[in-house]
This record gives C-alpha cells, sequence and structure tokens, in this order.
DNA sequence: ATGCGATCTGACATCGATGTCAAGCACAAA
DNA sequence: TTTGTGCTTGACATCGATGTCAGATCGCAT
C-alpha cells in the first residue's frame, strides 16, 4: 500500500488558503499575515508535508542536490571528506551525490558535461587531483555550479576553497624528527598530480635547510601515495649501504609501506628507524607500531565546503573564498630518538 | 558565460517534429518512423541534447537517482560497495546519492521519511547493519521504493538481495587452519548487530566440530568489527597461561588488532601465531605479514545490486531475487603451520 | 473624503519533460 | 467505394512547485 504523495494544495485546502500562500511560508517568505504564516505551518508540521525536491528544482533552478567530485573513491582521505559533507549535508536538508570523474577516456570531459546538463547541481565539492584540472572547472564554470575545492594547487582566484597549510605540517613534522636527533632523513614524495605532494616537500625542505641538514637526492625517492609505491621506496632506501634513521613519507600509506619493508628486513622501529606519514588515516592507527603523522581535519574540511555550498554559493562562485583549517602533528610510536 | 540548457523544444525546432516525437526517440518509444528517428537522434547527437532528469522525474515518476544507504561510511567495506555502485551506476547512466542513517536520535525514522519524500529514489541499496532494520523495511515498502539489500539477515521474502556464502567461507578458511595443524583455534565474534557475524561463526563452529575439535568458550570472544575491539581481544587471548595457535577475527579490523596485540606481546607471527581474518579489505595487503582472509566479493555485489535496481525494479520490489556471488580463500602470510 | 504607499493574497503562466488521446494516413479486406 | 486496422504524429493536459503580476486591504497623510 504506497501512499500517494502529499501535495501543496493537500495543504493549502487543508489550511484555506492558496498554494502560493503555502509556497510562501514554506520558504519564510515575506507579505504573510503572522496567523495564518502560524496556521499554515501547523497544518504543515501536521501532515509532516515536505516539498518535493524535483519540481522545486525545475520551477526555481535552484538545486538541493550537491556533488562530491572523486578520482578514486577507495583513497583512504575519501572517506573521511565523504563523512564530513554527508554530516553536514544531512544537517542542513542537501543530499549528497558523489561522482566519480578519470581521465582514462577521451571523452571523459563529455561525459562529465552531459551527467551536469541532466542533473543539474546546486554546487560541487571538488577534491584532489580533479580540483586542479583546468577543463574541469571550465565546465563548471560554464554550466554555473559553484565549486568548493579541497586542498586546490593553482586557480586561487577562479573558485573558493579549503585547504590547510600542507606545507607548514610537513615542516613542523619533519622538525620534529629533526629535534629528536636525526639528521639523515629520507623522503617519499608524492603523486606529483596532486598538488599537496609538492606542498610537503617544499616544508620538508625547508624544515631541513633551518637546521642546515642537507637534503640528498639519493634520499628522496618517488611515489605515488600508494601503498605499493611506499614498499618498493622503503625498500631501496633501506638496502643501500648507508641508511637513513628516519623516513617521512608524504602520506600514511605509503609510510605503511615503509613500515613493512622495515619489518621484512629485520629493523626495528621506533628503535632503528623512525617513520612518519601525513594525513592521519584510519590505518596509521591500525599499524604497529602506530603511526607518527600529521592530523589533517579532512571531515571539518568537508563539512566547511557544504557550508560555503549552501550558505553563500554566489560568493563561492565568485571565488573570493578561501579556509584554511587548522592541522594537528600526532607524534605516535613510530618515531623516536636517532640511535 | 552560462550556457542556456538545451531543452525538447530546441531539438523538435531544429529537427522540424514535435517534442513529443523527440520525447519518443528519446526513450525509445514505438511508432516512429525509422527515417524521422535517425533523423531526430542525429540532431540529439549533434547538439549533445541531455534530458532534464528532474523534469523526467517530474512527469514520469521515474526516477534515475539510486540511494547507498549507510550505517557508517566509513567502515572497510562501504569503500568498495560504493565503488562497485559508482562504477556501475555510471555506466547506466544513473546517480548515486550517498544517504547515512543511525539510530542514535529517536526521530530517526522520521527523518529518513522526510527524506525520502522530498526526493524519489528510482531504489535503494541497504548494507548491514541497516538491511535488517524491520522499520526501515516498512518505510521503503510504503514510499513504493525498490529495494536491494546486501547481506542480509532476515525477511528474505521482502526484497531482493546480494549476498554471499559467509558461513561456508568462513568454515573454509577455519578448514584451512585446521589443515595446518592447528587444533586451538581462538575466534573473534563480530558487531552482533550485523547478520553475517553470527554466520561467519557458525561457519567456524561447523569446521571444528567436523574435524571433531572442541569449540571452547574461553576461546571465542566477543569483538565489534572494530580495530580496538580486535586489540582487547587479542590481548586477552594472548596473555592467558595457555594460548591458541590461531585466532580467527571475524573480520579484517579485528584481526589487525590482533596482529598487533601479538607484535606488542612478542610473539611471532605466523611462526608462533596463525592470524586470519574476513573480508579483505584494502588493509589486509597493507599489514606485515599480510593478512589471510576471505575475499568478499564487495564490487561486484554493490554493481550486481545496481543492475537488479536499474534492470528489475519491479521484480526487486516484490522482493522475489537473490544473488548470490562467489567468495575466494586468500591465503596470505599471516597463517602458517602450528608450531 | 481622497490619495497613496505598504502590506497581503491568489490567479495564472511557467519550468521541461511525459501521458493521453484524437486525428491523419496507408493499406488490406469487404 | 466503404470500412477497418495499424501505424505515425502532434495538441494538450499534467506532474508539483515557484515567479509574476494584478487586485484587495489597511493605515496614514493630505
Amino acid at each position: 500500500m504506497r501512499m500517494k504523495p502529499l501535495t501543496l494544495k493537500d495543504v493549502a485546502q487543508h489550511a484555506g488558503v492558496s498554494p502560493k500562500t503555502v509556497s510562501r511560508v514554506i520558504n519564510g517568505e515575506a507579505y504573510v499575515r503572522p496567523e495564518v504564516r502560524s496556521a499554515v505551518q501547523k497544518v504543515v508540521d501536521e501532515l509532516g508535508y515536505r516539498p518535493n525536491a524535483f519540481a522545486r528544482e525545475l520551477s526555481s533552478s535552484r538545486s538541493f542536490l550537491l556533488g562530491l567530485y572523486f578520482d578514486d573513491p577507495a583513497s583512504t582521505y575519501a572517506a573521511d571528506l565523504q563523512r564530513g559533507a554527508l554530516a553536514r549535508c544531512r544537517a542542513l536538508g542537501y543530499h549528497l551525490v558523489v561522482e566519480q570523474v578519470t581521465r582514462d577516456q577521451p571523452d571523459w570531459l563529455a561525459q562529465c558535461e552531459a551527467s551536469l546538463r541532466a542533473m543539474r547541481l546546486g554546487g560541487a565539492i571538488l577534491t584532489p587531483p580533479l580540483c586542479d584540472w583546468p577543463e574541469l572547472l571550465d565546465l563548471f564554470a560554464r554550466m554555473g555550479v559553484a565549486v568548493v575545492r579541497i586542498s586546490p594547487g593553482d586557480f586561487h582566484d577562479r573558485t573558493a576553497a579549503v585547504e590547510m597549510d600542507e606545507s607548514g605540517a610537513a615542516r613542523e613534522l619533519t622538525e620534529a624528527l629533526i629535534a629528536l636527533g636525526h639528521r639523515d632523513i629520507g623522503f617519499i614524495q608524492g603523486n606529483p598530480e596532486h598538488h599537496a605532494a609538492a606542498r610537503r616537500q617544499e616544508g620538508f625542505e625547508a624544515a631541513m635547510a633551518a637546521a642546515g641538514l642537507p637534503v640528498r637526492p639519493d634520499r628522496t625517492l618517488q611515489g605515488d601515495f600508494t601503498f605499493r609505491s611506499g614498499l618498493a621506496a622503503g625498500e631501496r632506501l633501506l638496502t643501500g649501504a648507508s641508511r637513513p634513521s628516519a623516513i617521512f613519507a608524504a602520506n600514511d600509506e605509503m609510510a605503511l609501506g615503509v613500515l613493512v619493508s622495515a619489518m621484512r628486513a629485520g629493523i626495528a622501529v621506533p628503535d632503528q628507524l623512525s617513520i612518519a606519514g601525513f594525513d592521519d588515516a584510519a590505518i596509521a592507527r591500525m599499524a604497529w607500531p602506530p603511526l607518527s603523522t600529521v592530523h589533517q581535519p579532512h571531515v571539518e574540511m568537508a563539512a566547511a565546503a557544504v557550508e560555503l555550498l549552501t550558505q553563500a554559493p554566489a560568493t563561492a562562485a565568485r571565488g573570493t573564498l578561501l579556509r584554511r583549517l587548522p592541522h594537528r602533528l600526532t607524534l605516535r610510536d613510530s618515531t623516536g630518538p636517532a640511535r
């Protein structure tokens, strides 16, 4: 027994006013007599009426749907971002549509455009690395969809953004390692497609330079933010004639790879080798020893993005907003004094 | 410069036919002359026209939006399910709306209902544990929204479902441990809210019984699928006067907890202790040693769920469909011969 | 008493698609 | 020639809301 949907008209009849007046009450518009307003509101509450979002979108061309765009929804930070966005959406009465965009097909942009045209969004949250694809930014601009980007690299004037101090955080973490007595520190770079990778490396190198320590090219290896790449880099760093006393990987997954490679090589962590990551993903606490890292406020960042989209979409579209959220150094047991 | 949206009418004018005829072509309806059909199709392709999904939904009350309902979107299996659903939706031209439902507020059901009323879904995928909440199933039935459940426990006649052989898989894994010579095997139970937890325990106990091995109550500990609970259970199992030679945790996160507790206690894995999990989450490969587990086809299960919803929604609503997908025993290095 | 602006209210058109239905047409059977 | 049948097409109403606009009501200054 399906319920037949409740419409504005039904409410209007119960309240003895016109549908338009009910619409005014629903949307909190001016020019409704207080008595009428509260009477209508009462009927709305009693009947549990909820306006049909599709009809609303059609007639007013505003939308209650936000898009969350990912390159890879299985990445460790994706889950946290989604959680934050979801919670905020729920609270604000919005809904979250998740979209995955990859550039592995030649017509990826056309597909995106088709999807956007079929379903107008009230706003979109773009995560790395696709927040830095200029064609995608152009597309959203063309379609008139407000965008907030998470940790973007370039084009800061084009859209609103939420970020943290990647380079400062990497610097702090490096300083903490140096304070523990480490002078020979390896660094594993992140996926160069992610703008954050370069920022973190800058922070690392700044701290090293400030301490008068050399950044040795043979101690800097290219990774791509995956566990596998961390494992490979760890093996190379740890099997040479000499090895660093600490390794800073640009994210937690790679740090875990280093950790496993150390285990395999019989190198004790942190006694013989300190390992640090970045992100404070859930897995950082599930390792042994638990990973020292930088806590990145992913949940809060996504929540802030939703707020920017829902509360100041016009401003967001103009791209004048930048929100920077605080990080937190989180030292656990994978780092210790230099041997 | 925003693009003005392209409508049916525009296409109709270009093609020199009525909007209705274009609609027929778009929807592949009968009774259009082949020449007209291909001519219209050509205009559609040239202009890159995509029908507005909201208008479509409004007039035809069918919907291109599928809901993916989670209790906790940060759980390890959530990401895999979402990935599978997302890929399939993309291929079929549907969109995925993610919703989180928890029972921690008294009006959770009313909130769900409001949200469903505002946005009619073309179907919903319910994941554990909320796939077994009868009030929620009632709600979807009342709203006339087709549902496919992932690994449900009860009410198999109420909706379509996708599952795997939880108990058989647990049995196989246990048999593998027994074949390695283990006779004293600890078991860590999953969150009792998840139906799968009990199935896995059944499989474990069946294998033990078939091998004539006792299931000792002091070797069976309650967990809740979290890393922390696995850690606590591991500590209790490993610090007693005697300890099992193998531990089977009902999911990977708990198995990782056991692994860490073994590391802390200086117990070598797998030489002195074998550890097995369940799910084959991404983290199973990021541990050291990598975790023996059961590969659960989450991606395929979610894809199957989308197919059921989009291709046979009526059947799905009647609840006659059950799709069972194959699992795969995945033995890695955390298990070895009994000492 | 009259005029005027500010405050209310509802009739009606509109958003972009699909459902319904009747009309037009071709062709076969009567 | 007439009738019937099936194919093809478009006019029009409809889905459920909001935008527009004109009309009604009220208080207040003239």
